[in-house]
RNA sequence: CGGGAGGUAGUUCAGCCCGGUAGAAUACGUGGUUUGGGACCACGGGGUCGCAGGUUCGAAUCCUGUCCUCCCGACCA
């Protein structure tokens, strides 16, 4: 038992760290609040990247690429986008190091730089200046462009892939000719994530907007979806924000429309980050280890044999082989793994720690019979199969559990909906159940924050399709028009 | 950034209070026996005790500083 992992009942933030370290995922480093992304992660972030690419590719994005850095200058411009991110900034002051008397090494005081640059957060500011020279009349719009690349925020607590001081992501900044076409798009984007969250991570997401309090630091209006973790915490898995004409102002984006006036430009912005790592780990895994869904997988199914002394190990190994090409050719990612350091048992161990949705077990009796043991990850279940047409059993078993892991994952989020008529029941909603909690808000930020203050919970988003009911606000009884969606949130 | 805990072999940890030749388990290497849920025997390699100062004849151990991690809070994707 070299590898336990911390069950959820016992400790939960310790079980996410378990697997997160001991599946392989990540690292801790040598710097304050930034991660190794490890192979077996990075091919993770790798899958999501390559899905969510062709996403935005089809929906007539291209990909492009913003410095690093960005002047210091720019993000006093905006001046709710610099009240948001100024807390959080990593600065570069110096270009230059020098060998020191004493032989060590320091920043040379004669290379500071004339303007500081800030190590972008979000790149917003670098973007809007740039676009500033590519927009002239309505024909140059709409402009849909995404970029991949890292950002720091200077985060107070990190935690892994949740909150990295450093993380990957992917922002979308898209200029467009009429506040109705930009409002589109940041519908459209946030259509986008909720698919792929939910085809893809096999992770039920709610679509909604955020209140004033929690919106994007410079937007009109903040569209976001949630998901549910298993402790009955909300998870903020992607926003994609409607700007108005706020950063067009700032960086003067003007453009002639068809009336030949000259107009600002309607902006949106949109992303995604490492954290749907962290988000599919806590929505599916389980005290065995991490549960992938087939559709990220780094690995879909995994072959190991069996061998009871020499007798048919050879046999075993070429059934095996044949079988992993089979696999192979219908599209799927497998491996044989007939390394000898290990015996069965821990390989399986090591295999459901790792996530991979299909395990095969071949041995002799398999042989014989012709046969094959199938173990799906998700719900631990076994079965011996005919090893003929097996690849097209596991290409239709990889099928059944993507939908499987999303039907278990919506079934816990839809019974951790509730609704809650006074504030008593909803303080005990929060702390005995958890999840999201429907309940009537006066529509004043100052009852949110006195909210938030009380009870640790947020208003994580107003749902999309919310029903229209009167009803009286949960803290103050003030009239209100609807419920919002109330939990506490990572 | 406040409160608490921690950093010693790849990993998990003991040793520290009370200074005196750096330990265990596991992992790793070799040989052998094994293999249907984390095998066993034998032998072997591996650590400037987070880093930097200080006290001392002598520091993993005492003191100071610093970096990193975890947990709980305030801030956030």
């Amino acid at each position: 038992m070299s590898k336990e992992i911390t069950s959820r009942a016992e400790d939960y933030s310790q079980w996410y760290n378990d697997l997160i370290l001991k599946g392989g995922l990540a690292d801790y480093s040598a710097v304050r609040g930034c991660m190794v992304i490890k192979p077996y992660g990075f091919s993770l972030w790798e899958k999501m990247q390559a899905a969510l690419d062709k996403m935005f590719k089809d929906t007539g994005h291209v990909n492009a690429y913003f410095p690093l850095f960005i002047p210091k200058s720019f993000f006093g411009k905006e001046a709710a986008h610099v009240e948001g991110f100024a807390k959080e900034c990593a600065v570069v002051t110096h270009y230059r190091l020098k060998n020191d008397e004493d032989g060590s090494i320091i920043v040379d005081p004669d290379a500071k730089l004339e303007e500081e640059l800030i190590v972008r957060p979000t790149s917003e500011t670098i973007i809007w200046n740039t676009y500033k020279d590519w927009v002239r009349s309505y024909r140059d719009l709409p402009l849909l462009i995404n970029q991949w690349c890292n950002v720091v925020r200077w985060e107070m607590r990190t935690r892994l892939f949740l909150r990295t001081a450093e993380f990957l992501w992917q922002e979308g900044h898209t200029a467009h000719a009429s506040a109705e076409e930009a409002i589109e798009e940041t519908k459209k984007m946030l259509g986008v994530y909720a698919t792929f969250a939910e085809e893809y991570m096999a992770m039920p997401v709610i679509r909604g907007v955020k209140t004033e309090s929690e919106r994007f630091a410079g937007a009109v209006d903040t569209y976001c979806i949630e998901a549910l973790m298993q402790d009955g915490k909300a998870l903020q898995a992607g926003t994609s924000h409607f700007l108005g004409q706020n950063f067009a102002k700032a960086f003067d984006v003007k453009f002639l429309n068809k009336e030949n006036k000259l107009d600002y430009v309607w902006a949106t912005s949109w992303g995604v980050s490492t954290r749907l790592v962290g988000g599919m780990v806590m929505a599916h895994s389980d005290d065995n280890g991490l549960v992938i869904p087939p559709k990220i997988a780094p690995l879909q199914v995994v072959i190991i044999p069996v061998y009871k002394g020499d007798e048919k190990k050879e046999e075993i190994n070429t059934k095996a082989r044949e079988m992993a090409e089979e696999i192979k050719s219908l599209g799927m990612s497998v491996k044989f793994d007939d390394s000898d350091n290990t015996r069965p048992g821990w390989k399986f161990a090591e295999y459901e720690l790792k996530g991979v949705p299909v395990r095969l077990a071949l041995g002799a009796r398999d042989i014989e019979k012709d046969q094959v043991e199938v173990t799906r990850r998700d719900t631990g279940e076994k079965k011996t199969i005919g090893a003929g047409g097996i690849a097209q059993y596991v290409d239709r078993l990889l099928i059944d559990i993507q939908q499987n892991m999303f039907n278990k994952a919506n079934a816990y989020q839809q019974e951790h909906i509730t609704p809650a008529n006074s504030w008593d029941e909803f303080e005990k909603l929060l702390d005995e159940k958890g999840g999201f909690i429907l309940a009537h808000w006066d529509g004043t930020p100052e009852t949110e924050s006195l909210i938030k203050e009380k009870t640790k919970a947020t208003i994580r988003c107003i749902p999309l399709d919310n029903p229209q009911a009167d009803g009286k606000c949960i803290l103050t009884g003030k009239p209100s028009r609807q419920r919002v969606l109330f939990a506490r949130a990572y």
